[in-house]
RNA sequence: UGGGGCGUAGCCAAGUGGUAAGGCAUCGGGUUUUGAUCCCGUGUACCGCAGGUUCGAAUCCUGCCGCCCCAGCCA
């Protein structure tokens, strides 16, 4: 176990069973029901249960909580261990299902009965809720709450063969019908289901519901120590009267931990299903989309999400966190690895009227500022070029670095180029400027020590490749949409935004899901799915810091103010 | 109004009776052919509030306030 890794309450506890000499091994799991899609909030309860078994050089399964047949499906078991596996995780031969314990989960339940405290209900469900009482009133025992062992044993062996339709019976604890506890109010532990399960067809028409089949579960696997998120605090006192009841050889212990929520998004599962339904979104891997498959799709590194997950650390505090930090986890991972190139997203003619029509340079392009290790490229310069519309301003306040009339810019790996006219179409639009090159200014080579203050990216007009790109935001203009009414009442409408880009020629061998920078804008990836070579989709994965965008704040929000 | 939790700077978060780490954000400055990166510097946190115990309290006690969760035959 590494010294300096961050030590939160939960591996507190962890290093105390260890050093105690309670547990001699550590063994962990990650329970997910097969019913969906999984999301950032999934990152961190995996990165928990298999860090802290990596750490401990313990255990650490990959449970499917398959209990509820019918909202359960294989498709979501596959893209779910795809995931888990993307996230560098591996849970070697501890691949397992709560359904493989069906026989033994459904002996220990024979055991409650025999023990008196599992008795089969013949309350409808309404009657069971209207029993159950409130949160501030007790509730009333069932009238078949005292039927003897015999009965109930014959009863649920009968439930298990088929001889009874659906919601006609249930097995339920004996506990206390009056506990401010409403988790131990005798709650159900087996309900008849006649529906084939994914996995074990149609051998089971009861199954067990989570309490009972995750304790279970737990306890069989060897599981130390079972970590859940807050909202299942209430139910430890059940978890816990199960192993009591029946002292199993092992006896797992829960703890619970708060969620992690991200500003701006959502991960409900029923919110996240209305924005495909609603179109506002395109699936569960849209770029957009909060969920693993589409994280990964819009090109975040799986060690960004790692360290993001770190940073917002294990406690039993609610948390709203605040996008910038998993941005920044982004930038800095693909800060480090990703090769520099260059695109233009809303191109700007550029003409060099003393440059010779046809000739054509090879300029030398680092790959990456920081790592020479990372080599060069050559991009062709030529007499027409395009920059990005916001590269140039008319006019322009004193601070602005870029192109402006009569200014001088240097184009980054080229020359350093004067606005010497303005071209403007019938509607009065800027559609070209026409400019004059330094030719002793060149790149590495230039005999000029000529310095200008701001330096932009560029692509030739005649080399460049058409490009669609994706510019993606977040989808909510509210931190917490979750506090909001209506959710959809707060979508962002410019949560992508899709632009006709030029990128320069070494784009062509962009691979899907490779990212790279396109410099002075931000990382960019192919799509995985719809780009190819001839046509290329890209994603933008982040933008880059913008420290100017910041000044152009500050000035806006001054010029208002004065 | 019952029960279970949680409250340390804008957002996270260390801290476990000895005088408030760190990260992100912010705001300054330096380097820079990415206004990126990098580097330096930047915070009066009434430790939710009020009392109490103690030589000494974010840490212990009492009361209060605020927020979250629980009444599925979902997980």
């Amino acid at each position: 176990m590494s010294d300096v890794a961050p030590r939160d309450f939960i591996r507190q506890i962890i290093h105390e069973d260890l050093e105690s000499g309670k547990h001699d091994e550590i063994v962990t799991r990650f329970p997910p029901e097969p019913n969906g899609y999984l999301h950032v909030g999934h990152v961190m309860s995996i990165c928990l249960n298999f860090g802290v078994g990596q750490e401990t050089n313990g255990r650490t399964f990959l449970r499917f909580d398959d209990t509820n047949p019918g909202k359960e499906r294989e498709e979501y078991v596959r893209a779910i261990e795809y995931d888990v596996h993307w996230l560098g995780f591996d849970w070697g031969e501890r691949l397992t299902h709560a359904s493989d314990y069906f026989d033994q989960i459904y002996s220990a339940a024979e055991k409650l009965v025999e023990m008196g405290v599992a008795y089969v209900d013949s309350l409808s469900a309404d009657e069971i809720r209207e029993h159950r009482g409130t949160l501030t009133e007790a509730g009333r025992n069932s009238p078949y709450r005292e039927r003897s062992v015999d009965e109930n044993l014959d009863l649920f062996r009968r439930m298990r063969k088929g001889e009874f339709a659906d919601g006609e019976h249930v097995l339920r604890a004996k506990i206390d019908m009056a506990s401010p506890n409403m988790n131990l109010r005798d709650p159900a532990l087996y309900r008849i289901r006649h529906i084939d399960h994914q996995r074990t067809a149609d051998k089971w028409c009861i199954y067990p519901m989570y309490d009972f089949a995750h304790t279970m579960s737990d306890a069989f696997e060897g599981i130390t120590h079972s970590l859940c998120t807050l909202e299942f605090e209430d139910h430890r006192p059940l978890y816990d009267w199960f192993l009591d009841q029946l002292n199993p050889p092992h006896r797992p212990r829960q703890i619970e931990f708060s969620r992690l929520n991200l500003a701006y998004t959502i991960t409900s599962k029923r919110k996240l299903n209305m924005l495909i339904d609603n179109g506002v979104v395109a699936g569960w891997d849209d770029p957009r989309m909060p969920t693993i498959a589409g994280m990964r799709r819009r090109g975040y590194p799986a060690a960004a999400l790692r360290e993001f997950v770190r940073r917002g650390g294990v406690t039993k505090k609610d948390k709203l966190i605040e996008m910038g930090v998993l941005e920044n986890c982004i930038r800095e991972q693909l800060g480090e690895s990703a090769e520099r190139r260059m695109g233009v997203l809303r191109p700007l003619k550029v003409v060099l009227t003393n440059y010779p029509e046809d000739k054509v340079e090879m300029m030398q392009a680092m790959n990456h500022p920081n790592n020479a290790d990372l080599g060069t490229r050559e991009m062709p310069f030529s007499r027409e070029l395009w920059i990005e519309q916001d590269d140039f301003l008319e006019e322009a306040p004193r601070k602005f670095f870029r192109l402006k009339p009569g200014g001088e810019v240097r184009l980054r790996f080229g020359y350093i180029i004067r606005c010497d006219e303005v071209v403007r179409n019938a509607a009065g639009d800027v559609v070209e400027l026409r400019c004059s090159y330094d030719p002793d200014t060149r790149s590495g080579t230039g005999s000029s020590d000529k310095k200008v203050k701001g330096t932009i990216h560029w692509v030739s007009a005649t080399h460049g490749v058409r490009a669609s790109v994706r510019l993606y935001d977040r989808l909510f203009t509210e931190p917490d949409p979750n506090s909001v009414e209506d959710f959809l009442s707060v979508l962002n409408p410019d949560s992508l935004e899709t632009v006709d880009a030029i990128l320069e020629p070494a784009l062509r061998d962009l691979q899907q899901s490779q990212a790279v920078q396109f410099e002075r804008l931000g990382y960019f990836c192919a799509d995985s799915a719809e780009h190819t070579a001839d046509a290329p989709v890209i994603n933008r994965i982040v933008t880059l810091r913008d420290s100017w965008a910041k000044i152009e704040r500050q000035a806006m929000s001054s010029s208002a103010l004065s």
